[in-house]
DNA sequence: ATACTAACTTGATCTGCATCAATGTGACCA
DNA sequence: TGGTCACATTGATGCAGATCAAGTTAGTAT
């Protein structure tokens, strides 16, 4: 469907798109690999990254059980990561906004233990990971950045077991949605209104639901005007409200002012 | 209880027993942070590792909110981790068996999210996070190795969701025991039969299960003679189809022979 | 010994959410 | 312009496992 043009790496070529989007240049150098690394050396950074041509709705950037190689930055669109279970069912194990990284689960034994699709048209930095390892061993900013990162997946994960752990299906929803938010407003896009680029049946999986609960749920939020929800579009009202229905202790995030609120 | 015997930094008088406990001595460098750092570089690792004395059951290594300074290795006894939500109820996010490192969570915003508590008797490594990472920029097998075991745990808890997420009590339970087992023989220790140091409440609350539900469980699995259980402590009888209760690809990790069987 | 406490077991009941089933709706294509 | 398909909504029913409620047992203190 595509034309494909062969990407040769022995000869490197910068044209003008790349130019664009090298990390020094790139929105997400605030919250991605970059963050901390001198300008200097992030030319080194960026010398090693591959940028890809964006990916199709529904493509894989790798599949569970692919030999490892490289971790992947999201440079706009969304990914889902997922496990399969011997028996075909699959476990929905994140979502991917632009600046996470993905495959970091990889690195322990050489091997991918989940598939990464695209949610909608993706385009994603590739940083082969050797090169990247040697790197960070000589820039010590990367390095710590790149540790950072793991341990905020770590962490990240963690909170999902609770939310799986002892969560009610109310509460689940909620603070997939304020999570959602918090993400979405840190990447400078709206917190109140965004686009879900999953299905009913992902968010579903991924927070241990049916698919029809979470549609009821939706639907009882809206009645409840805590949102609004039309298709793939959700509009938060009332996420005030949504961080106590999430019953974790969820920063309110509440219109940013010029004047801050004073705390006696 | 225990006479406290303080601990000078500043004069590092190596006492017999610290010597005895070396990594290079330690029967647990097979698994832990020393895993592929060569023997000279090993003594380097050591200089930085504290060894404390044991700690107590119910004692904390430290608690969510602390300041992170350092990762620890359990070097024998265990731990738990968990946290702790607004309403004081706690969720448990995991159980140290010896060779296994805490804190990793930590390093993302320098503040535990967890706290780490002794099952039983138990003594750590301590590892000063700032010299970990300067010494791991020198030596690129230690890099290596933190990295390794850094996503070991992203891969770890990304199962655990898996089983929070769409696994039936039983099926918790038996990838629980299947799982306990395989950690215990990895260590030397016997897979089939050992002493849970956790109660059934801690084993639910991991589980997101009631504790009534794991005390069934046992019985029942007891009944069906899959298992032994008195109290806290454990034999597996039949490892198998545990491992077919657990509803996930488990190696059997059946009678090591001599003779290993033939695969046609 | 005796009492006390924490941990566990076992039984009875209740409920949140899965499951099954039917219908609705927008997107895309012939 | 209507057919098809994937996805979403809504309703009805059932059950796995939570919760409530007694005991039982082991360990520790008195």
């Amino acid at each position: 469907m595509v034309t494909i043009m062969p990407t040769r790496k022995t000869e490197k070529v910068v044209s003008l798109k790349d130019i664009k989007i090298a990390c020094r240049e790139c929105s997400l150098n605030a919250i991605c690999l970059p963050v901390g690394v001198e300008a200097t050396d992030l030319e080194r950074l960026d010398a090693i990254i591959d940028r890809k041509r964006p990916i199709a709705r529904g493509d894989h950037l790798f599949r569970s059980g692919d030999r490892f190689q490289s971790v992947y930055a999201v440079r706009s669109g969304s990914l889902k990561t997922y496990a399969t279970s011997e028996d075909g069912q699959e476990q929905v194990m994140g979502f991917q906004l632009p600046g996470e990284l993905v495959g970091l689960d990889a690195i322990a034994d050489g091997v991918h233990p989940l598939s990464a699709k695209a949610l909608e048209t993706t385009s994603v930095c590739e940083i082969p990971f050797g090169e990247l390892e040697s790197l960070s061993g000589e820039l010590p900013s990367l390095q710590r950045q790149l540790l950072r990162l793991m341990s905020q997946e770590i962490r990240d994960d963690e909170r999902n077991m609770v939310v799986l752990g002892q969560k009610s299906a109310e509460e689940r929803l909620a603070a997939f949605l304020v999570s959602l938010s918090s993400r979405f407003q840190r990447r400078g896009f709206s917190p109140s209104q965004f686009n879900l680029s999953m299905s009913r049946g992902d968010i579903g999986n991924y927070l241990g639901l049916a698919l029809e609960t979470v549609s009821r749920l939706f639907t009882r939020f809206q009645n409840e005007e805590l949102l609004r929800v039309d298709r793939k579009h959700i509009e938060l009202l009332d996420r005030e409200k949504l961080c106590v229905y999430s019953g974790t202790n969820c920063i309110p995030q509440s219109h940013p002012r010029k004047t801050s609120s004073h705390q006696p």
